[in-house]
DNA sequence: AGCTTTCTGTACCCGTCAGTACATTCGCTA
DNA sequence: TAGCGAATGTACTGACGGGTACAGAAAGCT
């Protein structure tokens, strides 16, 4: 985690560009489909700063994309993830995944394509991506259950299995539109997925 | 759709082989993870026999693997995808798809998979393969309407928004099944798209 | 049989790309 | 202002992978 060379604020800028630019690339193109030298080329930035600030190469630069893209997505669904604790907030909820990902400059999930493209491939990078899903998820669940724990819920609501399909849900949502190109599928999704949260009222 | 030279039994049954064992490999690794050369390997053929059976090289053979699966996946779905007009045919039909997934040799959706990894670097392609999923989500839609006309869910219910929703749940389910190397989460993801259709009963 | 077409195997070419080596410039501090 | 480490730029290498060329084996047809 702590960076083994130290760093100047000019260095830490040029880090932070990097990886902001890389994201969009790796959004839009995915990480087989976007080379160093892509990444170099709309950074101003050649193979040499890319190996100084990712020693580990292709692969850290990819595991810091996906770091910074999970906290970015979970910062857009703050405050009401933290406590999804009535309809009101998933309604909220909803509504701020939506503005995330309808702002976003390109479709689809830049954590789910991540971890799809990567799952038969480099099982270790995939294993980091999937604990950045696993936390999200786990937000869910917590939601669900304080649900449950206010009475909203019925008694017999499984919240990990709930959250599992609420999860799905948004995943596919995000898939489709990438697919689709469109935001539509994506607010489908999300409806039905309440909706299913919705049936288990108490 | 016909090939331009004639195909004897024997080149059939080679064509075959390598369309079938290709897409399990794809479907391991994704398009961008296996080569030809992997292929080859394990076809015991050569570059010789792929460009003979697919002249337009990798994209055509990735492209046959699509249709291929394409129909693979809808005969699994058999005969309940053609008349979901009863929620008994909807939970059948669940179970089908549970049946079909668990039985894979990997993880994943094949078609959710490829359309995704496909979507931001060969339009031509992923239009293909959006279009076998348009196909598939049309028989849920046929089916919402079926039972919508039926009397089973009420006037009010979009069976574009329902089957959009529906479709996402599943498919997300699927790349949670690939990340999390686990059934489960299909399960979950197919139950809470039937609560779903459920919440919309006349 | 003899010809033609399909089928199969191998060797090669060339572009791409991750990663390396190393030279140079910048910025801070003594 | 001298020196040191961080920051940057460029040229190179080696492996991999898609695609081509072409030669030989096999199978159908007359």
């Amino acid at each position: 985690m702590t960076p083994s060379t130290s760093l100047t604020p000019k260095g830490a800028a040029t880090r932070a560009r990097i990886v902001a630019e890389a994201a969009d690339l790796v959004l839009a193109r995915g990480v087989g489909g976007t080379s160093l030298d892509d990444i170099g080329a709309s950074t101003g930035t050649g193979k040499g700063q890319l190996f100084h600030y990712f020693p580990g190469g292709k692969g850290e630069l990819v595991s810091a994309l996906a770091d910074f893209q999970a906290e970015r997505v979970l910062d857009a669904q703050r405050p009401w993830l933290d406590t999804l604790d009535s309809w009101d907030a998933w309604e909220r909820w909803r509504d701020s995944v939506l503005a995330h990902y309808g702002s976003q400059p390109h479709w689809g999930c830049p954590i789910g394509a991540l971890a799809s493209e990567l799952a038969g491939r480099d099982p270790s990078h995939a294993a980091e991506v999937s604990a950045h899903m696993d936390r999200w998820r786990g937000y869910l669940r917590a939601g669900i259950e304080r649900m449950r724990a206010a009475g909203a819920l019925r008694d017999d609501t499984d919240p990990e299995q709930l959250a599992l399909a609420i999860f799905a849900a948004l995943h596919g949502g995000l898939l489709l539109t990438q697919t689709m190109q469109s935001i539509e599928p994506l607010r489908a999704a999300l409806d039905g997925a309440l909706a299913a949260l919705g049936s288990q009222a108490a």
